[in-house]
DNA sequence: CAATCATATGCCTATATCGGCATGCGTCAA
DNA sequence: TTGACGCATGCCGATATAGGCATATGATTG
């Protein structure tokens, strides 16, 4: 009981660093394995299996190319992630007034204690 | 050496399902502890400490009512993953067409840099 | 002060990653 | 076929986290 696998929880994916630089680099384009790893100043192994990951929940194809295996970027998955916070966006907005009362109600509870 | 820390990293914070209903509840408005627990179906220390994940990233705040501690959400800390997300909109929505010329200039811009 | 309600924590176990290193596997060139 | 290159995996160690249960802590009431 721990929470959902990384390998098939978006969330999950991409709460690791390394793995959302990596989507951003293939903003760009397709990539092969090495050249993600040399940009991003990882070991090889380290981003096989971060691709692995993306690729196992989906954010992330590769296609053979030669000796080379191209990762291209599927960001379809993030829809949601990005669905899910918009749900909030009314709070992050208006926070002003929220806030402000929340301020209000600290200044009064230190000048009562 | 792992991800950052669940209480450092809103990507990370919000990977945990649980939390994540936690947050939506608390769109409603301040709630205590136990009524959090209780809506969500989970023992009160296991709500208490993901409130105390939560608390540490920032996504909520509390205050003491009487006996009660009351949590409020405090959003702000999901609008740069509403961003992050946010920044691969095109790669899920737009035509193809649009998609290249933006690619295009992801390219030229990182020629720049 | 004692009893009680509402929460927060500590301790322990099971499980999940992450990262390193060595190595297996597939592809291409000679 | 052999050797080199590119990448995927297996195995191991270290660390993080979730959840349970019991209990400590803080506030309120009698």
């Amino acid at each position: 009981m721990a929470r959902a696998a990384t390998t098939s929880d978006v969330f999950n994916a991409i709460a690791e660093p390394q793995r959302r630089e990596i989507l951003v680099l293939l903003r760009a384009g397709e990539r092969p394995v090495t050249e993600l790893a040399e940009e991003l100043g990882m070991t090889q192994p380290r981003a096989s299996k971060h691709l692995r990951v993306l690729r196992e929940v989906g954010l992330v194809r590769n296609r053979t190319a030669g000796k080379q295996r191209l990762y291209g970027l599927d960001a379809r998955g993030l829809k949601p992630v990005h669905e899910w916070t918009g749900g909030f966006e009314l709070f992050w907005n208006e926070s002003f007034d929220r806030l402000d009362s929340y301020v209000q109600e600290l200044k009064q509870t230190k000048q009562e204690g």
